[in-house]
DNA sequence: GCCAACGTTGGC
DNA sequence: GCCAACGTTGGC
């Protein structure tokens, strides 16, 4: 089984990249994800070991910060049985979870974060999802070319 | 703050 | 099962 490779996007007005880099352990589970397709990433397809390009959206600048990776698979998001939560979610069957969570650890920061125009630009990158028409999905693979690049990018 | 694009909801 | 209305995302 080979290593897949991945983007999420956080607003960092949420959850940013350094509050990341400064949880315990470097750790964080990655809750909140209410899109099906997303889901089905996390659930099915997302491994341990796979790595993960972390973006921010809605905030200066919009750019990938850096890489983190997959420490924990798909497994249910407790947030979808909280009324307290923003992400709850009345119809959640808890002996049947909707919503399904990953566990993410920092692995390095870019010394230079990649922007979304210099993603844009590039045209090693031009078949990203992140930059396809009307994208809004929040987890999404990424091929090795495209993942090499943008470390090579964010040196 | 605007608005295009998209997913979801609910009436029929 | 269609589709209009609505809510959300996210760049600008």
């Amino acid at each position: 089984m080979s290593l897949k490779y991945w983007l999420i996007k956080s607003e960092p007005d949420a959850f940013s990249f350094d509050e990341l880099k400064k949880s315990k352990n470097q750790t964080t589970f990655w809750d909140g994800v209410r899109n099906y397709q997303a889901r089905n990433y996390l659930r099915d397809e997302m491994n341990k070991g796979d790595q993960v390009l972390f973006y921010h959206s809605n905030s200066e600048p919009l750019a990938v910060m850096g890489v983190c990776e997959v420490v924990k698979e798909g497994y249910p998001d407790h947030t979808q049985f909280d009324p307290d939560n923003d992400h709850y979610d009345p119809k959640a069957d808890p002996k049947n979870p909707t919503w399904i969570m990953v566990d993410i650890k920092f692995v390095r920061e870019f010394k230079t974060p990649v922007t979304l125009d210099e993603i844009k630009s590039n045209p090693t990158l031009k078949n990203m999802k992140l930059i396809a028409r009307g994208n809004r999905l929040s987890v999404m693979p990424v091929t090795k070319e495209e993942f090499d690049e943008i470390m090579k990018m964010g040196n």
